[in-house]
RNA sequence: GGCCCCGUAGCUCAGGGGAUAGAGCGUCGGUCUCCUAAACCGAGAGCGCAGGUUCGAGUCCUGCCGGGGCCA
């Protein structure tokens, strides 16, 4: 239990207690017991209003059939603070009651920080329960683009912050790797191929051509040849002549927004997929050559994607790919299970579920009339997976351009018997790139889209990461390039590593001009410490697990960097009013444990948005 | 046409049904003989509109207006 958390505990059992005397006087009255749980402790905006504050006196005012500052009177006469770090109360307002604390609250916020060190923040709010996250689960048929990033570090802090708050956290992504566009990604490659040859090869409608595709597809060439390909034209060409083959006309159009799409996996596809090949030749042993020609983009698009995030330091516990659900025969298993539950028929050759009894407004085809899943199936399958592997909860992070995708996910497996209240879909809204006042163009089907690498090779991880943790989640976010770039105090993120090179810098000074103070501040006395900025920031230091649990239950791990923010704000304000060194050595010595505490607290936010702390700051010359 | 998100300071955005609505940037004015001025202090200016629920609404509900997204 944190520091906060003990002390509004004890103010609830304080009024609770009152209460119940109050009652028992037959000063107030009411009909019922008021549990200690129910009675909302508040931390005041302005603190002369104390350091906590409780509006149970204007809740309870219309039940008991008294005036809200009278209930209020009423508790404080039978209030009882013996053995709590409160000190007196008082009478606010409409009839708030206000808590004054105890000296002995800073001491022991400061002993609570320095005790658990790097596990100061951690909560048990989670209480263990075992979370997957699945995010980012880009197509594989691409390099990442920057829309990823902002997955990336919304799904990775989130894990993170779970996981302080005592969630077992699991990281998915999953590898979109068996549907439609992996074809087509097989067809494109074969396009490159022959045009490495010297052909004057034609794509297929529908299909786009990265032109990061080339070097793809000479490392194809180069390891495999050519010799697995049939020796005729490709199935969306005509045999009898190149004549008509179809251009690019139809590929261009949709991702030329100014943002780019998030691609999130198995959410990409629309909702009726176009059927790419209609008008194909049909040819098995031509798909077989597109589907090794997929397979190895597949893999090096995947080893290309993982590398990227690594290199912004997220890790995943799992790449679970499509192409394992179907192997192992789980869309099939899906249909049949739906069928034997009585929630399909059959209808124009194809198998519908009727989705509307589950919330959805029109019922949607499970397989098509030509045997075909459509791809909610194989994404049923994938989140049958997930519950049959004992989660107690899914969170999956989609782009705000794939909304409406929890109905119809949720519809078959709750048909299926799956608590789908354990399935939460966060949605992130979209990026866009801002450089020289301008945004900046993200087109991928032309090949316009900033990828992730090209982005990292611009702005520093640390900066990526608190831009696109400052804001919430469902508000566009407009990536500030040279913003980010700036190594001034304009750009945030260097405000709060300052404060903690700053508190490394004096402890490095402390060596030298007070080797006793900077031997010994471990045991100060931290009732020195009583100058109005040092008590706003032990406040600010209490705060932190609180934080950390609700940036965790609320899903919101932009907080932190408000969070951080502050802190570093009040440890810089006490910097200036304060001097740590030079002062009497007591004082010195409680003011480094204030340093110590505060470096701590930094390094812990710091961490959970996988940002580094730095023990000085240097600036690269402009 | 249906569903969803957004509308708060000049700009970008925070705000857990509570008291006098906050931060950064920008603007203006101050502060280094002193642990890093990448800092501190001060000034100015705001809840799209109209109803409703409530002791109390930026926050919840309804309608409208404006920006965006998804779907037909």
């Amino acid at each position: 239990m944190n520091v906060a958390e003990k002390v509004r505990g004890q103010i609830r059992e304080i009024v609770a207690e009152a209460l119940q005397q109050a009652r028992f006087a037959g000063v107030v009255t009411l009909e019922r017991d008021v549990p200690a749980e129910a009675i909302d402790v508040e931390r005041p905006k302005d603190r002369s209003h104390g350091d906590w504050a409780t509006n149970a006196a204007m809740v309870l005012a219309r039940e008991a059939k008294m005036a809200p500052r009278a209930i209020a009177e009423a508790v404080l006469q039978h209030a009882n603070f013996s053995g709590t770090v409160v000190e007196r109360a008082e009478v606010a307002g409409p009839g708030f009651i206000n808590f004054f604390l105890k000296d002995a609250w800073y001491e022991q916020v400061l002993r609570a920080v320095l005790d658990a060190g790097e596990d100061y923040g951690r909560t048990d709010a989670g209480g263990g329960r075992r979370v997957l996250v699945e995010f980012v689960s880009a197509n594989p048929t691409g390099p990442l683009n920057v829309v990823s990033a902002r997955h990336a570090t919304v799904g990775d802090v989130l894990c993170n912050v779970m996981a302080a708050a005592g969630y077992r956290v699991d990281r998915e992504y999953y590898v979109n790797d068996a549907g439609n566009q992996t074809r087509m990604l097989g067809a494109a490659m074969d396009v490159r191929i022959r045009q490495l040859e010297g052909e004057d090869a034609q794509l297929p409608e529908g299909a786009y051509l990265g032109e990061y595709l080339i070097p793809v597809a000479k490392a194809f060439l180069e390891q495999h040849g050519t010799a697995g390909r049939p020796d005729r034209r490709p199935p969306w060409e005509p045999l009898n002549g190149a004549g008509e083959a179809a251009g690019n006309a139809g590929a261009q159009g949709a991702e030329e927004a100014g943002a780019a799409g998030t691609d999130a996996g198995h959410a990409a596809h629309g909702e009726e997929e176009p059927d790419v090949s209609r008008g194909w030749r049909r040819d098995p042993e031509y798909e077989a050559w597109l589907r090794t020609l997929a397979a190895f983009a597949v893999q090096h698009f995947v080893a290309d994607q993982r590398e990227t995030l690594r290199r912004y330091r997220v890790e995943f516990d799992r790449w679970f790919h499509e192409s394992e659900v179907r192997a192992a025969g789980g869309p099939e298993e899906v249909v049949r299970r739906l069928a034997e539950a009585g929630h399909t028929y059959e209808a124009d050759g194809a198998v519908w579920l009727r989705t509307t009894e589950f919330g959805d407004d029109k019922d949607r085809v499970l397989v098509k009339s030509d045997g075909e899943f459509t791809y909610v199936v194989p994404d049923t399958a994938y989140h049958v997976d997930k519950f049959e592997r004992g989660y107690d909860l899914l969170i999956n992070l989609l782009g705000r351009d794939h909304f409406g995708y929890d109905v119809r996910l949720k519809a078959p497996l709750k048909a299926l018997g799956y608590d789908t209240d354990r399935l939460e879909i966060i949605y992130l809204q979209m990026v866009h790139l801002v450089r020289g006042g301008e945004g900046v163009r993200m087109s991928k089907r032309r090949g316009e889209f900033v990828s992730m690498a090209d982005f990292l090779n611009e702005v520093s991880v640390d900066a990526a990461r608190w831009f696109f943790l400052m804001r919430s989640t469902d508000v566009e976010l407009d990536f500030d390039l040279d913003l980010a770039n700036l190594q001034t105090s304009d750009n945030p993120v260097y405000y709060v590593q300052y404060a903690h090179a700053r508190i490394c810098s004096i402890f490095r000074q402390a060596e030298e001009s007070a080797p006793e103070a900077a031997a010994g501040w471990r045991g100060a006395d931290a009732g020195l410490l009583v100058h109005e900025a040092e008590r706003a920031l032990l406040d600010k230091l209490a705060e932190f697990p609180d934080e950390v649990t609700l940036a965790a239950e609320r899903r919101e791990p932009h907080r932190l960097t408000r969070y951080a923010h502050e802190v570093a704000s009040a440890f810089h304000t006490f910097y200036t009013h304060c001097r740590v060194l030079g002062e009497d050595a007591e004082l010195s010595k409680a003011r480094l444990a204030l340093c110590g505490a505060v470096r701590t607290v930094l390094a812990n936010a710091l961490g959970l948005m996988g940002i580094e702390a730095p023990e000085s700051m240097q600036r690269t010359p402009a």
